[in-house]
DNA sequence: TTGCGATCATAAGCTCGCTTATAATATTAA
DNA sequence: TTAATATTATAAGCGAGCTTATGATCGCAA
């Protein structure tokens, strides 16, 4: 009698919102890769530029907390995009450990039409959904965002604290 | 002049919904991987195992439709999950290109759990929200995977195809 | 002044998704 | 029957995120 407890695990009728929030995403990048791929850009240095852009000459750990990303993560994105000639990383006269980061002319240039294709991405993605709905998932995503970003390792220790199960 | 073509590229107020669903999907697999750091199976691996499970004997390509994931991305977790012992790879008696995936009874065993700590996790990315709201996120994000999954050519048959290809 | 703990950038190496390509086998057409 | 095509699994390698660790530097405190 395995077939209710499939249900239970997978119910296709209302799928785990975690598995939908992950393709949605998914299959959003995918377009828009495809959508852009003539340009030597994505859409996560789009996002990175435009704000270093907002920020010029800021360092790279601020500009991680900004972006709410690792370091780590951000330092090889800015690898990737400094040797496309996108970003610059200059030393910071001020903090020897530190590297200011600027666009170039270069990266400003694509980034109007990036924004144009993103879009056309999010128009093709959101066909038949009304304003009105629109406006819940966008709200619904920032409490989302904002409830799992807050303070991580509080909300962490007290559903840790909840249940430790040993199987014996 | 650059101030308003800044608030154009990226404005705070009304973020890109690409940006949204893709920091919201990530903070979700980050809390629900801290969640599950015990236990060895990602979420992904939970996902791909629960549907074996229900496809029992299935082939790589067709597990991988039933998905939407690439053969090749599959392929890799398939590895992984085989040299974790959560799945077993047998060759296909009918096809000798194909490999029919079994669940193993250690990989049954933690998909109990699983589930459980990945309700938790909605729990609290969700709190504050409320049934109507995430009823319409569900459907909307539903709507996106459609939209940008049926002009990919024929996503609608693949899953179409998955569903049938249960049991007799 | 020294010395010790934070902070900055980054290395190593992991998961997860992808594109593109290839060997082996199956299937279909000629 | 044979040749062309399609399908199955997988390799190679990239982008995007992560954890953990490490060398340099800064800043504070003894």
């Amino acid at each position: 009698m395995n077939e209710p407890q499939h249900e239970l695990l997978l119910d296709p009728k209302s799928p785990h919102i975690g598995f939908l929030l992950a393709d949605a995403s998914r299959l959003m990048r995918k377009r828009f890769e495809h959508e852009s791929r003539d340009i030597a850009m994505t859409a996560a240095q789009m996002k990175i530029l435009a704000r270093v852009w907002k920020m010029e000459g800021t360092s790279q750990a601020r500009l991680a907390n900004a972006l709410d990303l690792e370091p780590i993560t951000l330092c090889r994105h800015v690898d990737r995009m400094e040797a496309a000639g996108l970003v610059e990383r200059r030393p910071d006269p001020a903090d020897r450990r530190a590297r200011q980061l600027f666009t170039t002319e270069a990266g400003r240039a694509l980034l109007p039409d990036m924004r144009i294709r993103g879009e056309r991405v999010v128009k093709a993605a959101l066909r038949g959904v009304s304003e009105a709905d629109v406006q819940t998932v966008i709200a619904t995503l920032n409490t989302i965002i904002a409830n799992l970003g807050e303070d991580g390792d509080r909300a962490c220790d007290l559903a840790a604290a909840a249940q430790v199960t040993e199987d014996a």
